[in-house]
DNA sequence: AGTATAAGGGAACAGATGTTCCCTCGTCAA
DNA sequence: TTGACGAGGGAACATCTGTTCCCTTATACT
């Protein structure tokens, strides 16, 4: 059994159980020997290598190789060989968006009217809520009893919400106005 | 201590140490109780709740609560009671976007060739790698020595490579083509 | 062939951990 | 006051688990 294939093993094993394996359970597993001498050889090589961490007692931790994607540059620079591939930093997308999570949810946009911004129907929103609005921040509010996405503007005027998109109007709240959230990130999946 | 607290505490210890707490270390780090017992009972209603798994062995497994963001519905449905939000269903990010997390990568876009797919300069992509493209799928592609992203096409005239911006021009392959990737995903952080 | 070296197998050990059991103490009703 | 009951504390136990040690087997070299 080879080195990386072993260890993609594992990483699936956490991914399934939501644990780590043991070394027996890597051993009887995962390498199929017998020998736990050679087991714990495998496993320090991957500690060693910081593909693995472990616990004070010796237990198995996963680390950032277990989570996430492995980051490129810009499109332009294309991909590196499978020698550099190793040396890509791997990166989770929920810690990468996700600031307050408890806080956070996701919300399917409807309709046209932040289009320019780049946003369209279907598209899934990462929203937080609590969060004080900043002027050009696109949020989610309750306008007199209407949910919408907009900009958020707020001048000697007063505060106004803008669509990004001419064929909508910019909303100026008349009687009651909730900021809900704020929209920290856009995801569109194909 | 409350029991909503004390969840959110043994979920940070999870995000914190990547591995869950033991009974031990529930009793004195986060109940500050001295009683087995008790502690035992505190676990049980939290695995019977649902927040909380256990291994065969009785070792604690994170849930689904434990990782993602809850999903909401619409942007017109607005946010849910504080009642209601307990049955929000939770999502990783990374679960739904990423298929063969092998194969996947994250790239930064440049330039505005795409721009009306609503894919901007500063989005990130996530790129798969080693599929078959389909026609209008958008893809990384090598042409003849440069990288772009451009929806995919291919029809009696062969292949060619269709930006979203009427300042671009289709690219007509002349001596070297390579599909390196598709785009699954594209990511906007604000 | 004979010997030395390494690899493989598996028992043994110490510490950690979920679970159970027992004792103590306070509260409340009769 | 007394007895019952439950909560809290903590010891005891069986199992699991990383680690080490020793013996056997294979391999290589002289």
């Amino acid at each position: 059994m080879k080195y990386e294939a072993s260890f993609e093993k594992i990483r699936r094993f956490f991914e399934e159980k939501k644990r780590m394996p043991t070394y027996r359970e890597i051993r009887d597993g995962i390498l199929h020997i017998a020998s736990m001498k050679q087991t714990k050889q495998f496993v320090d090589k991957l500690v060693e290598d910081g593909l693995l961490d472990r616990d004070p007692n010796g237990r198995l931790l996963p680390t950032r190789n277990f989570f996430g994607v492995r980051k490129l540059g810009y499109v332009e620079a294309g991909f590196p060989s499978p020698a550099e591939e190793e040396l890509l930093d791997t990166m989770t997308l929920d810690d990468w968006l996700i600031g307050n999570r408890e806080a956070t949810f996701m919300l399917e946009v409807k309709g046209e009217s932040m289009r320019d911004a780049g946003i369209r129907p279907g598209d899934t929103a990462l929203v937080e809520r609590g969060k004080e609005p900043k002027n050009d921040d696109i949020v989610i509010a309750c306008v007199d009893g209407k949910w919408t996405m907009k900009y958020y503007r707020k001048d000697s005027r007063g505060v106004s919400l803008i669509p990004a998109n001419p064929a909508f109007k910019t909303i100026w709240p008349k009687e009651e106005l909730r900021i809900e959230a704020i929209v920290t990130a856009v995801i569109r999946k194909y």
